[in-house]
DNA sequence: CTACGAGTTCAAGCCGACTTGAGGTCAAGT
DNA sequence: ACTTGACCTCAAGTCGGCTTGAACTCGTAG
């Protein structure tokens, strides 16, 4: 196979060139070698960049994805890991889809105030979004849903 | 009803009195009134929080939420915003949903190079891996989303 | 041979959503 | 009256993932 300067790999994998220079630097893909200064990448890049906006798009971190992959391009994690990941995007799958149905809900219910219906207020705890002791009316248990990952230092909320 | 400060919210909502601050400079919540320099809250913010974190949860951005909310909590979008927010939200979780699956096939596809597996290949096509326009993953975590928002002119992707 | 322009490096900038720090105010407890 | 410490404001810092700019190199077409 030819190799490819930048600009091809860039055009092809739909990744700006700048880009491509920074994940390089970061040591997340790797050129074959160089024409004088210039960088040459043969077409494994290209499956490569692949994995790399797969786990983009999965919400992981360069660093992250990075610890991922082998040199050569290879998945290096055990299963463990991968169920672990797999698992966590469930549980934001089911978040955001708890979101989007309080969505559709809110775009045709009737009730003045959203946390007046029990509908949304089932949303916004399934949302995790949450843990208010808001008006109590009918049975609103706000369970620790949390498993908050930034710090939230302030995170004990009291809700007695 | 008997107002709280600034401390009172902080801990039933959950959220960090700078961040309280910070919200109301931009317009999200306000508060009643002050004693002193000391800002007085009703509980009626604890609800307006609850949107904000729900919006937030998914995956909006504090200006956005703040144009889906009227000055008194009510929410102010139209049906077909909302709809259109749903339908966005939706598109996430399938590339979500297709990501969650290519990594639990990965977790025990035996194919050397992931790249090799049909089952594989389609979870990355469908996951729109290659030109992301990533969007909302978790709240409090990794902010993954932003950053898009420029153009990605780069535009035809041509996988391997 | 020479100019052109694609490529290179490194530092700095940007965006969003906050957090942190310094320095100041003031209500309430003793 | 005095101390305490919760609260205030505003500027600046942080983090991730890039992008942008300036200054420079060098392969290649004319």
């Amino acid at each position: 196979m030819k190799d490819m300067d930048i600009a091809e790999v860039s055009r092809r994998a739909g990744v700006p060139a700048s880009t491509l220079c920074y994940y390089e630097g970061k040591g997340l893909i790797a050129s074959i070698g160089r024409r004088g200064l210039r960088r040459l990448f043969d077409s494994a890049v290209l499956e490569r960049l692949a994995l790399i906006a797969l786990g983009r798009a999965g919400g992981f971190a360069l660093d992250e994805i990075s610890s991922m992959l082998t040199p050569d391009g290879l998945p290096k994690m055990d299963r463990g890991r991968l169920d672990a990941k797999a698992n966590e995007l469930d549980r934001t799958i089911q978040r955001l889809t708890a979101i989007r149905e309080a969505l559709r809900h809110a775009a045709r219910c009737p009730a003045v105030r959203p946390m007046e219906c029990p509908t949304f207020r089932r949303a916004v705890r399934l949302a995790g979004a949450g843990r208010f002791e808001v008006a109590p009316i009918g049975p609103f248990k706000a369970e620790a849903v949390s498993a908050t990952r930034g710090k939230r230092k302030t995170g004990d909320v009291d809700l007695a």
